[in-house]
DNA sequence: GAATACCAATTGTAAAGACATTTCTTGAAT
DNA sequence: ATTCAAGAAATGTCTTTACAATTGGTATTC
């Protein structure tokens, strides 16, 4: 590995700032395989001398490919090129719980708790689950992993009605639901990206500033009643989202 | 603004690290409309004085807020909060193309070429568009804007016996597709999150690091053909997807 | 009035040094 | 063998200083 931070290796490396020129050439060595995951890079010392550089420069060179999460940093231990998650496909267009659609792939699921319980709604809340004045939500927040990696942060709301006691939902809200003649059958979901903060990167494990997926989803009964209210937050780099799409029917591909 | 950077309101700012403190304040006074879009923050000199911190450590505070987008640096000009981007949001489900989708938004659609010829293919593109040996792609590579903002941008590859001369394709691919009785009627796209990259970032205007939506899709002739692959990002913060879901039949939720 | 040249202000890049905090290994004591 | 403590090594935070590159306004000149 000695020889892929030769003072020597920057001379060809295309120019530009010098932080930039050390952060390509980490990001080749990654695509290219010299670097695999799991590897140690140098220390940032190390580094500093094996270029020129100061360890400052250093230091800004790594920490962009620490922050797009392919680098990862342990104070005290070293940097490490990030181990490579397989990515999870999901279907859309189907309803399914996570829960379920773990199982149906034969993959584990863990469940971590984060809060449970009822509190007064948000504003948005309100808006999405319709409440009424002065009834209370129901908030099931949790991290969901497989195999021990963190894949998503979910945070459900229901109204009171639907569910008066959060405490009783342990594995699948979707299982509980169904139990009680509950379970949705229609749901809207909104997608986007956004840059995970610091509080949610470290529940995904993953360093703040990482492109994360956004969901919000609504969940409708029969009745049109809505059910449940979740957002989400999925690691970039663990999912992707599967959808099959038709052309448009005539009529509605030029309304005017 | 000025009593929002005073040295007193680290303070009470809750500790930690004050590059972080910094991040927070600024982030607050954002979230809380103290700073509104297009509102100029004191320039690094000035913020380092006002809190008492070294230029450097401003930048590091400052710099997390741009390259999540919030924040916007001008080299010789200053540092402003960053104009709020409306969401567009995009009905998946539906087979459209950029154009139309815009179009029938009453929006204007821009676009501007990035790239466009015939190449030897990549090995996905192989893949993907299950090419024989010796076979050329087209491939189209442009940014889409819709009123003077940059949206996304769209790699699409096709065969050259789709497609044989790239050059003719002036605004709508699918309108040039149909015309010649190749519009695709079915599609296949994955959805995941991702970090830009220096050189994709300037294309769509936005901070290196800023979250983005990746989007593979494969669409297919009613044959079963694959007339295209295209793959796009689109700015995270101006473009939201959105899908229905129904519940899945009976037999597919439990397959065992 | 318009074009040009200059200058001040602002962000961008980089170095060197200092100390704090965490981790991991090593060696000693039990 | 096990536990514990010490210390080395690594990243994390922060300051001070210097210069480069770009922008935008101002004064000057034509």
């Amino acid at each position: 590995m000695g020889e892929i931070f030769t003072p020597g290796a920057f001379e060809e490396s295309g120019g530009g700032p010098l932080y930039l020129q050390l952060h390509r050439l980490i990001a080749e060595a990654i695509a290219s395989g010299q670097l695999k995951p799991g590897d140690s890079l140098p220390s940032e010392r190390e580094l500093a001398v094996m270029t020129g550089l100061s360890r400052v420069t250093v230091r800004k060179g790594v920490a962009e490919l620490v922050s797009s999460g392919q680098l990862v940093q342990r104070r005290g231990s070293g940097t490490f090129v990030a181990p490579k998650v397989e990515k999870l496909e999901q279907a859309l267009s189907l309803l399914t719980s996570f829960t379920e659609d773990m199982e149906r792939r034969g993959r584990n699921v863990e469940s971590r708790w984060i809060a449970r319980g009822l509190h007064a709604p948000a504003p948005e809340e309100v808006m999405a689950l319709g409440l009424g004045a002065g009834e209370r939500v129901a908030r099931l927040e949790r991290v969901r992993s497989s195999d021990g990696v963190p894949l998503a942060i979910e945070r459900a709301s229901l109204s009171q009605r639907i569910l008066p006691d959060p405490e009783q939902v342990t594995d699948s809200l979707y299982a509980m639901l169904e139990s009680r003649g509950q379970r949705p059958v229609r749901a809207v979901q909104r997608i986007s990206a956004a840059n995970l903060n610091a509080k949610d990167a470290e529940l995904l494990d993953v360093a703040p500033g990482v492109a994360g997926l956004r969901i919000e989803r609504i969940s409708y009964l029969p009745s049109g009643k809505v059910v449940e209210f979740t957002r989400s937050l999925y690691r970039g780099d663990a999912y992707d989202f599967a959808v099959e799409l038709k052309l448009a029917p005539d009529g509605e591909r030029n309304p005017q």
